[in-house]
DNA sequence: CCGGTTACTGAAATCGTTTTCATACCTGAA
DNA sequence: TTCAGGTATGAAAACGATTTCAGTAACCGG
């Protein structure tokens, strides 16, 4: 392996002089840098990044964390997020905190360290207090999520938009018993989809009914529990709003399975647009988020955060969702066949 | 911003020995080590990494290529990976090649600029002869992928075996007019499950048909494509074998809408055993593919490498696949509801 | 009592860059 | 002619750790 001094000694020059090739400094003679060019591909050099992180106080690296990986919205996170990263000259160091607060606590060291330039929050596991005093190393953004005593930037979907419009769609379509069906509770983005959807019903001076409400819906197999817990009512739902596509898959699933007809007997809204909403019979009306803009405005938002050094500023961008009619609600869609 | 510098200073003691107390050498008599301890705790110091990679000559970063993380397949690789990683105190940098030879070419300068102690491919999208000389900077490992000239260790899934008993299992079922469905041309796991494929057919006197070979399938789309291209011909297969779930669904769902039944007038076996299988009606029939071991054990092969230092040796890491009935190739399960 | 381990400690070299500082040349304006 | 300022270069300090080397004290067997 070959450092600038062997490049330096090629080339008869200095170091210095090197590094400023290296770095597009300005004042280096057209025929110095030829010369370094020439000696840097002769020795098939390349600058040495802990020996430049060190020096330079940077490493030109973000960490991500998520919870994980395999839940589909998170790996759109993901995608978007490295192609981003990329684009911008960075990398991305993936950190799945599961849930656990504790994981999240200890990849947090990542700032500490100066392993990353900034750290990327799609998931909140600790209390914000318990996170702040990182914020001494380095910046946090956070990204599709929010917390009120959180004083960095926040970049999101307008969730509480989200819930609101699948909520009227149902209205409008007549339906006046509606289910409501989210994930965890502690969640800020669930909690702001409850916001939209009471927000939607009291428009139509519809009260929330606890009865309709279940918790705790992640996966498909939750989906298909829901689905018999919601029938096995006195006066079931005739629609239900549910927090992700597979949930609303796992239902749909299980109706077709018990000849419970989508959605003459229920018409059910996903949230995501993931591809199962359209592989599945019949195709379910869903929430379009625009994943893609957010991780690249969260990137973008981390970048200038690691340039200008405030990092304890509060600001908030936010995202509009869009609604997407397929026929898990609107019967005379199916007819077209 | 404290340093080993601060700590030895306000514990009375040289930088050496706090650099002893942090890596576990002996040779640290017990009061000296306390008072290391109470100094660093004082100082909330923690070891910058730069420092530490440039003067120790690793990271312990890992590089994982992937063509891209939405592929469920992928996500799945990636969730696995970075939990091992994590478990082995390694970070994961993702690289997503998105299937083009100069992304890989240029991720590729992680190893040679020492930012990475080594890179698993789980995906390859040059020639040998092009990433080989890498190999002078750090280990290559490749999971899920094989290339005949690649003098590196190589952890995969047993992908003959994997098309042999999803083909077997359609012949004894009875099809003779069997579909073949893959996705790259350049894929050498796409290669293998042809060779099973083939196996199984010569085992039962046929020939590879090339009316019923259809290519570059890999996403839903794609498959209502091949549905379509299937039902087209002068004599239809009577099942279809193809390379992953996605594709599946997506013949499956085209041909719920056509009135085609499953598996009835057309059996279908899938390839990955995603979630999707349970979730479409009907179920799907697939091959279930261990890829949690197999990430565990590319980590550890890498891990071992590093160590070693002996990257330039073939070995071969296979794991069996298994296939997993369900009613898109046998009728009478859809008569249990 | 001596020579040879073993236990413990620190000064200084080292890893490979970037940055600061000093120096020197050249140009053009006063 | 002089002086300010732009251009070009290199020596050496700095970044923050680990590692080598040397040195001292304690212990132990002969």
């Amino acid at each position: 392996m070959s450092t600038i001094e062997d490049v330096a000694k090629l080339a008869g020059l200095s170091r210095t002089t090197v590094s400023r090739v290296i770095n597009n400094h300005p004042y280096v003679s057209e025929d110095k840098r030829k010369l370094v060019m020439e000696a840097m591909k002769q020795l098939g050099y390349v600058p040495n990044s802990s020996a430049r992180s060190l020096r330079s106080q940077k490493t030109d690296v973000i960490a991500l964390f998520v919870p994980r990986i395999m839940n589909p919205f998170f790996s759109q996170l993901v995608e978007a997020m490295e192609i981003s990263a990329a684009e911008h000259g960075y990398q991305l160091i993936i950190c799945q905190t599961r849930y656990s607060p504790e994981k999240e606590l200890n990849y947090m060291n990542l700032l500490k360290t100066k392993q990353v330039d900034g750290v990327i929050l799609a998931s909140i596991q600790n209390d914000w207090k318990v996170l702040e005093p990182f914020l001494q190393y380095g910046p946090i953004v956070l990204c599709n999520e929010f917390d009120e005593q959180a004083n960095v930037p926040s970049v999101m979907l307008d969730q509480v938009q989200g819930g609101y419009i699948a909520t009227k769609h149902l209205l409008e379509q007549g339906h006046r018993r509606i289910a409501y069906c989210r994930g965890s509770t502690r969640s800020n983005v669930a909690s702001h989809r409850e916001i939209g959807f009471r927000k939607a019903l009291a428009e139509y001076g519809l009260e929330f009914d606890e009865q309709y409400a279940f918790r705790d819906a992640f996966h498909s197999e939750d989906g298909r529990r829901v689905f018999h817990q919601m029938m096995a009512l006195p006066t079931p739902p005739t629609a239900v709003f549910t927090g992700s596509d597979e949930v609303a898959a796992g239902i749909i699933s299980e109706a077709n399975k018990h000849g419970c007809r989508i959605p003459d007997q229920l018409a059910v809204v996903g949230f995501d647009n993931q591809e199962i909403t359209e592989l599945i019979e019949p195709s379910i009306t869903t929430v379009h988020q625009p994943v893609d803009k957010m991780a690249q405005k969260a990137l973008e938002v981390m970048i200038d955060k690691i340039h200008s050094r405030k990092y304890k500023q509060r600001e908030i961008y936010e995202f509009p969702l869009k609604l997407i009619v397929r026929e898990s609600t609107v019967a005379n869609k199916l007819a077209q066949l």
